[in-house]
DNA sequence: GCTTAGTGCAAAGCATAGCTTTACACTAAG
DNA sequence: CTTAGTGTAAAGCTATGCTTTGCACTAAGC
């Protein structure tokens, strides 16, 4: 399988829910809240992308919006990792090595 | 795509780590721990499913056992996925509804 | 037998995440 | 001006994810 490596982060999955369906459907975000049941305020964060989707959320939109649910957590798992891959400490990643067949701590 | 449903929990990422590196690798969770950066009881948590596998500890999975963090983290995933439609208050899920086009409600 | 390495698991502490309600200031439309 | 919608902040709450410590168990070595 070919993985190319993002230079740039991966879109989050309230700007795919902004324009591919709010704006479309002319749909508000306090709509869009009353739908989820959820709050209105955690609908705007997901939407600015100031809130993750949780799986929890994913299975609500995907309910509401007749999608998969694999398909707004997997948007939010490239979203996380990237973050997590460049956010973060980096030099905590650069540590850890492959494990090889030489892995016996030679006494 | 050819979606079928699972009626059983996927694996967790965990048992993946156990039985298909550890043990071919002959690898104790106190070393796997050790070469994750980690504490020797995240790493058991993990490998007997009891935690789940971070975004970050995805990342050094990858790094680790020179595979994709993606791999790990999907697992993750499909495991979060199918636990937050079955463990949860289902009358919660059950009552959103898709959102049609005639979503304006009426006054 | 005894010791040593490894194990799972529980407990406690701590920081963060994710959600809630409330509130405020802003925009756009009637 | 009023009304509906908005973004964002603040505070409170619960749940997560990680840590260290501790304990009881197993298996392997002598």
């Amino acid at each position: 399988m070919i993985m190319r490596k993002r230079n740039r982060p991966p879109i989050h999955p309230g700007e795919i829910i902004k324009y591919d369906y709010l704006e479309p459907l002319s749909l508000s975000v306090t709509e869009l809240a009353k739908h989820l049941h959820t709050s209105r305020v955690t609908a705007s964060n997901i939407v600015n992308t100031h809130a993750p989707v949780t799986a929890d959320m994913a299975l609500r939109l995907a309910k509401a919006f007749n999608t998969s649910a694999e398909l707004w957590l997997g948007l939010q798992k490239q979203y996380d990792l990237w973050h997590a891959e460049h956010d973060s400490d980096e030099w905590q990643q650069a540590s850890i090595l492959p494990i090889l067949s030489h892995h016996i701590t030679p006494a």
